[in-house]
DNA sequence: TTGAAAGCGTTACCAT
DNA sequence: ATGGTAACGCTTTCAA
């Protein structure tokens, strides 16, 4: 900078408030000396060093997107897919960029979250525990997350898919193919998250209104043999409704290798609809949570708090943003087997 | 850190060489007080501001990773994917952060790379004009390229499959099919790109060495009727080699509607053999394209530039690194119809 | 072993 | 309209 202000003659400020573009009002510098000032840099190919710009402005157009585990990317995980889509959308055209930290996302240093890069963080860990929950609401910049139900987090704004009415759906689907006995099957890593616990309440209180039995919970670890008792006539449940797609995927695989076959012996639903549901035999009746919509509206938010705050303005109040999921049939359902 | 230095009773230097974990060799600070600054430190819940501290040293622990459209993000794109996947796996374990930078990715800003906020750039546009190239060989920071044949950037270290080798192959399994006449499918995008005229040629080439007829080179855009032509008895080719998977299960879509049939009628392949590739009717022959180990050591690579530059040794003269590709055979590639 | 002080490149306040 | 100057929070050299 101070080479440009020596060349054209003048102070390093007027660069500074030619070439940030900040729209200074108490400085102003002549048309002719800010298009000399504009024409120097541009043969001296000066660059703003976005470091020093930050660590005085106090903003990076940064933003941090925290996931779980990124190991998981990939086509049977469109979740996270969705989720960048979504993001980028949203912070791409606002200037933006989105940063994946391995402080957060691998060494779970939540706390790392307030060291000055981002101007806001996407929370996306669908599990968390009081450590981070302390650097979440202790943050010093905006935070927004995804999946949490509402009332779980306060003083946080949460966009989440409205597991109640997705569960009702599903099991009204079945109940209408005859089903009655229902399990939801989950992993062991999302069972223990906050969303794992809510879409198994949602489907015990869907079965519930629907005056079925108590459905059963299935953790499905690597040992798969608990399938083989759904080969049996007396089969404890009819139909299994999978915390995922790519759950529901497995489960799929396993019934075939079992002899078991999907919807004739057991139906199966998974979560998200993605584009996975197609390519599975039989195809995967899924609900279809609108994750990319979601993500851009939980960065949309977020950089509206962004923006919020730069002005000194009051936050936006908004708590929580429970989005509708509709219920994909495919092949995977049918009537339940006669006995 | 003032006010650790005050709580404790020392300078700030010293609460900066014990938090900083330098390891500054020149000043040392008694173990007693080091613990009491970290416990200190813990209490008034200091948070190093990340700003200051890569205006000071020059590092920010930031690698960029530039596509090119990165709307195309999606299960058929499973390319973007994989590319995180490796890049990520290299990057993280390191302690290094990922962003995605909109200046560079959307507005085609290549000098914004050097704005002192990325230690280093993977640069995996496969397409690039003067002006980015100018920018990439002039950067203040190492980058590496992907996708780039050998010979045609220099001064910057690529990773590229070995698009001859492949294609050498894909000849040869034409070939010992019965097939003579062969077309390379391309879309207009795709078709300047550097890594499109590469493959086209090494197509060329391998037929030239097979001793059959030069390859025919099909642009595919928006109007698919060219593909009539393959439905018809003097079908100028018999098999159609596609620069993507996405756009070989475009073809294969266009095929079906147009009711001919593969690979009875034509033969289809195409490239990146992702799951893609299990999902189509017919199965997908494809050329695999070891993209997530690609992008992984091409991160590893530029790791070791950032740190040959940090201790002021000279870079390694790694030029040019070529992967080998493999073809997996499928269903949609058979025999010519016999005339 | 410690403290004082000089920057890193930029922005913004307060004078002229 | 313009120029000096003090931060921003940290690292690091130098002197004690």
């Amino acid at each position: 900078m101070k080479d440009i202000a020596d060349a054209v003659g003048v102070s390093t400020m007027a660069v500074s408030v030619v070439l940030s573009g900040s729209g200074n009002q108490k400085v102003s510098v002549s048309p002719a000396k800010a298009e000399r000032i504009r024409q120097v840099a541009k043969e001296l190919r000066y660059r703003p060093n976005q470091n020093a710009r930050s660590l005085k402005t106090r903003r990076t157009n940064q933003v941090a997107v925290v996931f779980q585990h990124f190991s998981e990317l990939g086509p049977e995980h469109p979740y996270h897919i969705q989720v960048l889509n979504g993001v980028t959308s949203a912070l791409f055209p606002a200037g933006y960029a989105m940063t994946l930290c391995p402080r957060i996302i691998i060494d779970g240093d939540a706390f790392s979250m307030s060291d000055g890069r981002f101007d806001g963080v996407l929370w996306c860990r669908p599990e968390f525990d009081s450590e981070s929950l302390e650097a979440i609401s202790s943050a010093g910049v905006p935070v927004v997350m995804m999946h949490v139900p509402p009332g779980l987090m306060s003083g946080v704004p949460t966009f989440c898919a409205d597991n109640d009415g997705a569960m009702r759906q599903v099991v009204q689907h079945l109940v209408s193919l005859g089903h009655e006995r229902i399990a939801f099957v989950i992993d062991p890593v999302s069972v223990k998250s906050v969303e794992g616990g809510a879409r198994n309440h949602a489907l015990t209180r869907a079965a519930q209104q629907a005056g079925i039995p108590k459905p059963g919970l299935v953790v499905l670890g690597r040992d798969h043999s608990i399938l083989t008792r759904y080969a049996e006539k007396d089969a404890p449940h009819t139909a299994l409704v999978c915390f995922s797609d790519e759950l529901a995927g497995f489960v799929l695989q396993s019934c075939d290798r079992m002899g078991v076959e999907v919807p004739r012996d057991i139906s199966v639903i998974g979560f998200d609809s993605s584009k996975f549901c197609e390519g599975t035999k039989p195809r995967l009746t899924s609900v279809n949570q609108p994750v990319d919509r979601m993500a851009q509206a939980a960065t949309n938010h977020l950089l509206s708090l962004i923006h919020d705050d730069e002005r000194g303005l009051p936050r936006s109040p908004m708590a929580c943003c429970l989005y509708d999921c509709a219920l994909d049939v495919r092949e995977s359902t049918g009537p339940p087997r006669a006995h």
